[in-house]
RNA sequence: CCGCCCUUAGCUCAGACUGGUAGAGCAGUCGACUGUAGAUCGACUUGCCCCCCGUUCAAAUCGGGGAGGGCGGACCA
């Protein structure tokens, strides 16, 4: 795989496809940024975008992963003490997932975004940006719940790292869009560039198949979970013996093998008893797929291989965890 | 600063006028059926009724005080 397709690999969504095609065509030097509100424990929404952190360090990108601990705090994720501490952890696991030490920069929020010169640019922003804009761009971080002016402020904030963490990319969930149009639209009225962006997709509920899964409901698969409870869960997922079920359900069986799965293993052994056709081993997503859709692989040995190729990638930061914890 | 509304199961809410220690839908859990899950049947679980004080034999319900949330008025700095 070349530069360009390492970078597109699972992309939802590239914005625009010319500004990432001329950042591939010379990646040496050029940096891609990731923002985390801190987390104790990962979850496959952070293996996501990890996953694609990972690619770009494979296209020779350097990688920057923000945890953002100011952003944390404006949302009420509690003290800067707590936050840090959990900043920590979260650093610790993404390591163990496999994000090369040497190749990625992790940078605390407050280590800039305090400064005067930064602070002066955020009042500037707040005032180009409407109350109205900055909250549609919040939208989809803060469900229900009344705005609070800390909400308006995060996106501008996430608008201002992208310059100055003098990024060449910025990399999120497709939820991050408006945050990030913002900042396209946003940056040149500050004399700053555009940067291009590209949006990861967002896995399916587990259970349901519909929407979105979310750290905050439903069934989320961590790195704090077992080997057993990792098997249970991915047993209860919903999976019907198709890659396009009814309505605007999705497989989220077939999603983590395409997301989570693949894109790490070099090919993906099922086992299963002879009695059900022997191991079958595929070298490519589509021809998983195809034998699910065609019957040739069912859905509950997919879901026992899924949960094993799932356990091996979580493995390492959930003994990291055990160690942070003991 | 003033006024109005809201707070009950994980969620959305009913119950309050006419006191008698709580309900629905959804969610969840467990079975049956499928070599998975879902769908479909069958069964089941859940509560500091925001807090404190008072009235009463008895308060989610009435009175007073307080907290949290929402909306509006006033102000036009």
């Amino acid at each position: 795989m070349d530069a360009y397709e390492l970078i597109m690999r699972n992309a939802e969504e590239v914005v625009t496809d010319e500004e990432v095609r001329e950042l591939a065509s010379n990646p040496d030097g050029k940096r891609a940024y990731v923002g985390y509100e801190p987390s104790g424990v990962l979850h496959l929404g952070h293996l996501l975008t990890a996953n694609k952190l990972i690619d770009l360090q494979e296209a020779g990108l350097e990688v920057v992963v923000l945890l953002a601990d100011v952003h944390a705090y404006l949302n009420g994720k509690g003290t800067f003490e707590e936050i840090r501490e959990t900043a920590e952890q979260m650093r610790a696991q993404f390591l163990a997932y496999g994000l090369e030490e040497d190749q990625t920069e992790f940078v605390y929020g407050s280590e800039f975004q305090l400064d005067e010169e930064y602070t002066l640019d955020l009042h500037t922003l707040e005032l180009e940006t409407t109350l109205n804009r900055a909250q549609r761009a919040m939208a989809e971080i803060q469900g229900g719940e009344t705005a609070k002016v800390s909400h308006v402020v995060y996106p501008l904030m996430q608008t201002l790292d992208i310059e100055y963490l003098d990024l060449d990319l910025a990399v999120g969930g497709i939820d991050q869009r408006k945050v990030h149009m913002l900042a396209r639209e946003e940056l040149p009225e500050l004399g700053y560039d555009v940067r291009p962006c590209l949006h990861t997709p967002i896995v399916a509920d587990l259970t349901s198949g519909e929407g979105k899964m979310s750290s905050s409901e439903g069934v989320t698969i961590s790195m704090e979970d077992s080997t057993d409870e990792l098997e249970d869960k991915v047993n209860s997922a919903f999976c019907p013996p198709t890659a396009d079920p009814e309505g605007d359900l999705e497989n989220p069986v077939l999603e983590l093998f395409e997301y989570h799965v693949f894109p790490r293993f070099e090919e993906v052994v099922v086992e299963r008893p002879d009695e059900y056709g022997g191991d079958i081993t595929y070298e490519s997503y589509e021809a998983l797929e195809a034998d699910l859709e065609s019957g040739e692989l069912h859905p509950a040995d997919a879901k026992g291989t899924l949960a094993s190729y799932l356990d091996e990638l979580i493995a390492p930061g959930r003994e990291k965890l055990r160690e942070i914890r003991s």
